[in-house]
DNA sequence: TTGTTTGATAAACAGTGTTCAGTAAGTTTG
DNA sequence: CAAACTTACTGAACACTGTTTATCAAACAA
């Protein structure tokens, strides 16, 4: 076996399987964002990418890893809307407008949103390392909570429970608004009300934290 | 057509209609809880209750309006386990008990409160009409926000948006904890975060709004 | 050139929600 | 009572689903 030769052949082959993955989670997020992920199935992504089903196969073990593949995308897209905001100089506004975004990204981005933070399926079988993503994000959190009690715009609390409480909040309105849990309300005083709920939890916090 | 007669017979068959009705909510319902929703199909709740798949057609529009009908179920449950609360005295005290019991409630019926809060599916085709129980609960928690804006507990806000924010803050939680996405917190902190994070919650209500 | 590994696939399996023609009882009418 | 009609129910089919496996041709190694 020539070993320059046959590396070269091993590097190209792990690059194609690389790009196959990739062409596979292109056709499959394509398919989702528009349809939604209840009408997407193996069989339509492998006729999107012009493959067989079983192909499919041969890159993810099955469909829930294939979601997971695409839920990890989902939180570098998140994390890349949440970095900016860092240069922020007052902590107190960089945690306020990271929950903006956050909720704008829910409403941006339901179907992303809905496997990054709700859906069942792609956390069914799940490592340790597959969190890196997730704590990526959340680390972002602490850190800006951190600043604020620092600041002594907080007062001094376990930080990841304050953390773990602000997200909660946040993720409340988001969760139960995108699975349309609001029908108690009017339809036209629904963003009001979800607006209204926000600012208040803001300055809950702000005066209670 | 004697009139008398035929009444008779058209009330029995009614009764008779509405029992087969829980009849297959009851197996529909015992199967759920037991093995969860994605692992029960129509032809097993068929089976469990010995009756041919296309039966329950004849009885519920499609498996959405089945789900629905347990979704209804569990808001009984549930109003059922908040109304005790209200006696209560102290407001602050009847609205912290009101979040521990809806916690506890998503805990010890897991299906049940993803029916009524998490899935898409039973909110798929729905009307205004359909919402009395989902008003009567979330009527239960604005009451106790207006006692405790009477009380001078809290401060004077739009009710329906305090109450939003409230019930947003405890559901974000749950939620998250039922969708497994604490997988940054090592698993033996996990329960003692969230019990953290509901305490401080109560605390930041309290002193804050 | 021969032998071996690899990537892709057609076909099948076991399941899903749902519909519909057909049947056998229950009910009403002459 | 017998005939006509109505109703509740079902077997079988339809068009799907995720997933596995035997097969085959092309790429690679000896």
């Amino acid at each position: 076996m020539l070993i320059n030769k046959s590396m070269g052949i091993v590097e190209r082959k792990e690059r194609e399987r690389e790009e196959m993955r990739q062409l596979i989670l292109d056709g499959a997020q394509k398919l989702f964002l528009a349809n939604g992920f209840e009408k997407v199935s193996i069989r339509n992504i492998a006729d999107a990418i012009e493959y067989s089903p079983a192909t499919i196969y041969l890159y993810f073990k099955d469909k829930n890893q294939l979601l997971f593949a695409l839920h990890q995308r989902g939180f570098v897209k998140m994390v890349g809307e949440f970095l900016p905001l860092q240069l922020l100089a007052d902590p107190f506004e960089k945690l306020v407008e990271m929950g903006r975004s956050y909720i704008r990204f829910a409403v941006e981005n339901p179907e992303l949103f809905d496997l990054m933070f709700i859906m069942n399926a792609p956390m069914d079988t799940l490592d340790k390392e597959d969190w890196v993503e997730g704590d990526q994000a959340f680390g972002l959190l602490t850190r800006v909570v951190q600043e604020c009690m620092d600041a002594g715009i907080f007062q001094k609390h376990d930080v990841q429970s304050t953390a773990m409480m602000i997200w909660s909040g946040i993720h409340g309105y988001t969760a139960l608004f995108l699975r349309k849990r609001l029908g108690m309300f009017p339809e036209c005083d629904r963003e009001l009300i979800m607006d209204e709920a926000f600012n208040l939890f803001c300055e809950t916090l702000r005066r209670g934290l």
